[in-house]
DNA sequence: CTAGCGCTCATCCTTTTGGCTGACCCGTTC
DNA sequence: GAACGGGTCAGCCAAAAGGATGAGCGCTAG
């Protein structure tokens, strides 16, 4: 890469809104443009274009991580930087995007200045990390994670949808008492103290949905 | 309006790649315009200009409904027709600007024709609903009503968030018993019989959320 | 004006949930 | 082999939630 042709840019967004918001900006920049733009991260891979930069939306239309899997693709066969561009900066989107290997996590309402400066890092293998992004990987590690059991997390899904700990239990195969030490123990580690609690809380954490 | 003068649009979005999205696939239309583009739906109210359509985004940084209060003040002063542009398709929302007096209900992952089209029917102040939203009311409709009352909306929120009835109690200014009653009403509509049932079944029916 | 609905509240009773304590089994780790 | 964490289970007690019923108030639509 060098300083006389304009950084290239690829995006993967399934809001024709947003690509239409990211196309005019970047092609406002003159040390950069956009050479292609995808409703859906596939259409990135499927191509064999050349970029410098990968912007991609983590949550496509089903509400699903899906950028998460195309950026470790991405990642995986040596291609270009992935910017991811999200809406949602909530500990595990942000955490389950650097995990797959992006260098950078902005969000949709970053200033225009921001983003650009963001891609420019990105395109360089700078890590970009948006302010408030930033601020939550600190509270973050301050914190400590919150880590869930696998066992815990069952139990913690079946309660979301509105079983009784019996109803569990019976799905589970075990008895009322197991599921009620391993609610007991999800209360202690979501800080909370009842099931509807720990349900918007693992919600907000994204620990579950 | 006649039409040989183009559409003038007013937009506010906290978004500034939304924004410059919507200024771009507007501006290249010919029969509109873009004469203003806020970050916030007061800086609407608090201008002078005069418009055919105003663009608001529903939900701004704060994730409260503001978008819903300032098309209710629009309205109010005889202002031009309210199109909300949003990220959500939940009834609750939906209902919460319709209910304001918004002439009509977009999703930002629409096409850009289904944006235009909607642009001039809100204009001409026609309802202008996306193809999804109104399946949404329409499987509302045809799904037997399951409408809770305002109150009763109030309510489930709260219990969605993990509150005890107790808390929802003074939250809202009411006696337990009374929390208790609308939770009873809820469970009826819903046909579950508890409250992270009720959640979870109101989650499924985008009621909340 | 009466019927209906939404909102409010109360009482009594049953069931569920949550808090606490202690225990056993089985892998992994030190 | 001891310590540890995850998973399993039990019993007891207190608190919260849920079911049933009745009742008053205000508004609106017929």
């Amino acid at each position: 890469m060098n300083d006389h042709s304009p950084l290239r840019v690829v995006m993967a967004d399934d809001h024709p809104v947003v690509r239409a918001g990211l196309h005019a900006l970047i092609d406002a920049q003159p040390n950069m443009t956009v050479v292609a733009s995808f409703a859906t991260a596939e259409e990135v891979l499927d191509s064999d274009l050349i970029a410098d930069v990968i912007l991609l939306d983590l949550r496509f239309g089903d509400g699903q991580l899906g950028g998460a899997a195309d950026t470790a693709e991405i990642v995986k066969r040596g291609g270009p930087p992935v910017l991811i561009l999200t809406t949602y900066d909530t500990d595990s989107d942000i955490v389950t995007a650097m995990e797959a290997g992006a260098i950078g996590y902005l969000l949709k309402d970053s200033a225009t200045a921001e983003l650009t400066a963001a891609i420019v890092d990105a395109a360089a293998r700078k890590p970009a990390l948006a302010p408030r992004v930033q601020q939550q990987l600190v509270r973050r590690a301050l914190a400590g994670a919150v880590a869930l059991s696998p066992r815990e997390l069952e139990v913690l899904r079946r309660v979301a949808e509105g079983l009784s700990n019996e109803e569990v239990a019976q799905q589970l195969f075990v008895s009322r008492a197991t599921v009620k030490t391993h609610l007991a123990h999800i209360f202690d580690k979501l800080q909370v103290d009842s099931r509807t609690a720990a349900v918007a809380a693992a919600r907000k954490e994204r620990l579950i949905d």
